[in-house]
DNA sequence: TCCGATCTGTAGCGGTGACTACAGAAGGAC
DNA sequence: GTCCTTCTGTAGTCACCGCTACAGATCGGA
């Protein structure tokens, strides 16, 4: 396919780019037209041509960056070595993540699980948290079967744990905590999974 | 001082109730002050007159929800006994107070930890649970001065887990956990902080 | 009964939100 | 160059937001 008409004034990956950091620092709602306009540099009508509304555009952000963190994901977790190693390394990657330098605080999917007037926009973001949550699940369930955790600990309670830590790490790091306190309480959480030479 | 004038025609005290509800689950933002005329029964007219604009009455609301909080931490907190089961029984209370038939699930403060355009708004919510995790320092640090610690556990990180606990259990209950789900993490939580009766 | 004070309902103000109609600009095909 | 297609900039539209002017209603006090 030829490219055909006028050719579009900007790079629609970095604009996408752009728009990630604005939604991830703001939020869907505080994020306006205006604001998207004024980042990317564009008008109007350029934004709707390229991406449809505000929603679409959203969601496609929204994909961007849960690709990148199952990448994260399937790179920390699927990792050799025992899996109290891996889990250990993807808790200290997150607290490392929310409080990168540069980047907004915490975590897009999780900041935003908000009371907000766009249903569509929570059930895909409520979504991409149960995904990573059966995830969880599935992973300590096969630590389990592989005898890698006390036989009298439940795998789906583990990963509730874990889970939950990786939620509040998020809202701690968007209320100031650095990347030192929330690598302390990764380490922390841990020793709730005995490392196997254990008594 | 005399009632003076023509009395006001609807209870104050449960209209902030009513308007408490509605912020609790819908947010600040989403909630109009046509969704809050509709549930109060009352007028625009009435409700300006009666709590001043939309954040002042967010912020006697907040208020309101954040002494009864606060009156639950006394209670648990305060009561006679280990700190270990003090701190046990705020975890399981709040899992439950989290998952409460008839009231929005999750905390009000925490869930709006959001992004939003209303920066006093924030600010005022950031120094709400700021003072609930100072409390928990507090709280810990005594333990440790009580020797209510391993010796080689930092009572500041402590806070700091259960408070990353607090938060995500908030998540969860908004993402649907059930209160058994809740319990179960609290009292999973608690195996990071032994016993006193322990090896 | 009249007055001043306060509340209530109607109706609408100004501002901002997402979104778009329309005309001109910039490319390829011929 | 001419035509067709697509993008861009101007300049709005329409809806909804928080908020309020104003007139009528309802009280206590004289």
């Amino acid at each position: 396919m030829a490219a055909l008409g006028r050719p579009r004034g900007f790079d629609r990956t970095v604009a996408l780019e752009d728009a990630l950091q604005a939604f991830w620092e703001q939020g869907f709602e505080s994020t306006s037209i205006a604001d998207l306009t004024r980042r990317l540099g564009i008008r109007p009508p350029s934004l709707y041509a390229a991406f449809g509304d505000k929603r679409a555009l959203f969601l496609e952000v929204l994909d961007l960056y849960y690709d990148r963190f199952v990448r994260f994901l399937d790179l920390t977790l699927e990792a050799p070595g025992a899996r109290r190693d891996a889990i250990a390394a993807m808790l200290l990657g997150i607290a490392r993540f929310y409080s990168t330098p540069g980047l907004p605080k915490g975590c897009m999917v999780n900041t935003m699980a908000v009371p907000t007037g766009e249903p569509t926009l929570l059930a895909r973001l409520a979504e991409l948290r149960s995904s990573v949550q059966e995830r969880l699940r599935r992973e300590m369930r096969a630590a389990a079967d592989a005898g890698e955790l006390p036989r009298d600990m439940d795998p789906d309670a583990l990963a509730a744990v874990i889970w939950t830590t990786v939620l509040g790490m998020s809202m701690r790091s968007r209320d100031g905590a650095d990347r030192n306190e929330l690598e302390a309480t990764a380490r922390s959480i841990m020793t709730i999974w005995p490392p196997p030479d254990d008594c």
